[in-house]
DNA sequence: TGTACATCAGTGAACGCGCGTTCACTGATGTAC
DNA sequence: TGTACATCAGTGAACGCGCGTTCACTGATGTAC
């Protein structure tokens, strides 16, 4: 349905995706960018959910990290194109209201990542001299550059191996020897 | 002009920044489609040069990756803000040629990065058990997350910054320890 | 040097489509008594 | 159990705005002779 951004997504092809008249989504929503809102909202607590999901599976700060980024990139694959749409610029689509609600989104990611990190560096398993903002955000790049090219190769690009590929190398890079 | 992504952008923004009537825009372009061909051809003209720039420069392999990066960081801090629009979805916006023509210059950017790497394993300088287009795209993502915070938080998160303690990182990861 | 004509960037008015939004209305479900 | 009424999801028609695009026209510049 997002396929194309939101910005391309018309009130009548959400209502048409719930099987229902476009007019009728007012009797839910004040507004399109009211519907941008819950959606958000919706992708806001995926990313919650997932940090949760990887801490319980797992004690391992590093395979939590591997394990979220499998996941993340399910989430970018999956039947909600909002996540594609959150880590590109089209976050920039709404009003400032949402820009703002986008912004706190991923900054709470980030800390649930950042906090991943932290831990992993106090049980003596990731590089203590890294700053754990900055391998958040290089953990978010793992995946983004992969996603974009998967999108615009119109899925030819293998999204997942680059994942793999690219994790090898930072998770190598950001391990503590002893 | 392009702060709010190409459907954003109307030909009387464009026609407006050129210091012209809306209508005049069609004496120089067939459509808006059109116009986008021609920004695309610009951005790749940059990347291209950029590319070409850091060969000149130095010789050692990472240290071109190095200035490209920061050559990257200032084209999406630039004037010309499509750079940011093609490294994310908004690259969806356009038409379907559009699309291909995008998906044809990050491509071709991807394989000049891929050449510096290949020459630094030659060198002796980069990993050689690592793949040169996984790191490509790896590259990429050492920029563009920073890229979407900066416009995301309306230009309060540092990029630079995050660019540069990035590049430590993978610097580090991908040098060649005899 | 001067005149006639072609070329073409630039203009303003108008058209038409897509789409978000409104509004009066309907029909089903649930509740009060 | 049955009747009256409130609630509310759902509908279809219509409005109106933004914007891409068209078109007839203008005015300046350059070229032919």
């Amino acid at each position: 349905m997002l396929r194309h951004g939101w910005r391309k997504v018309s009130i009548g092809a959400v209502a048409r995706k719930v099987g229902v008249v476009p007019s009728n989504i007012y009797r839910h929503y004040r507004s399109k960018d009211r519907v941008l809102e819950a959606v958000l909202d919706l992708v806001a607590q995926r990313l919650r959910e997932n940090v949760e999901a990887v801490r319980r599976e797992t004690g391992d700060a590093r395979d939590q990290l591997h394990r979220l980024l499998l996941r993340h990139v399910q989430l970018v694959r999956g039947e909600i194109p909002i996540p594609r749409v959150i880590f590109s610029e089209e976050a920039f689509a709404g009003s400032r209201p949402r820009r703002q609600q986008v912004c706190r989104m991923l900054t709470a990611y980030l800390d649930g990542i950042a906090g991943i990190v932290r831990e992993g560096q106090h049980h003596g398993d990731i590089r203590s001299d890294l700053e754990p903002g900055t391998l958040a955000v290089m953990f978010l790049g793992l995946v983004q550059p992969g996603a974009i090219l998967w999108v615009v190769s119109a899925g030819e690009f293998d999204l997942e191996r680059q994942a793999q590929s690219a994790w090898q190398v930072f998770s190598e890079a950001i391990r503590n020897h002893p």
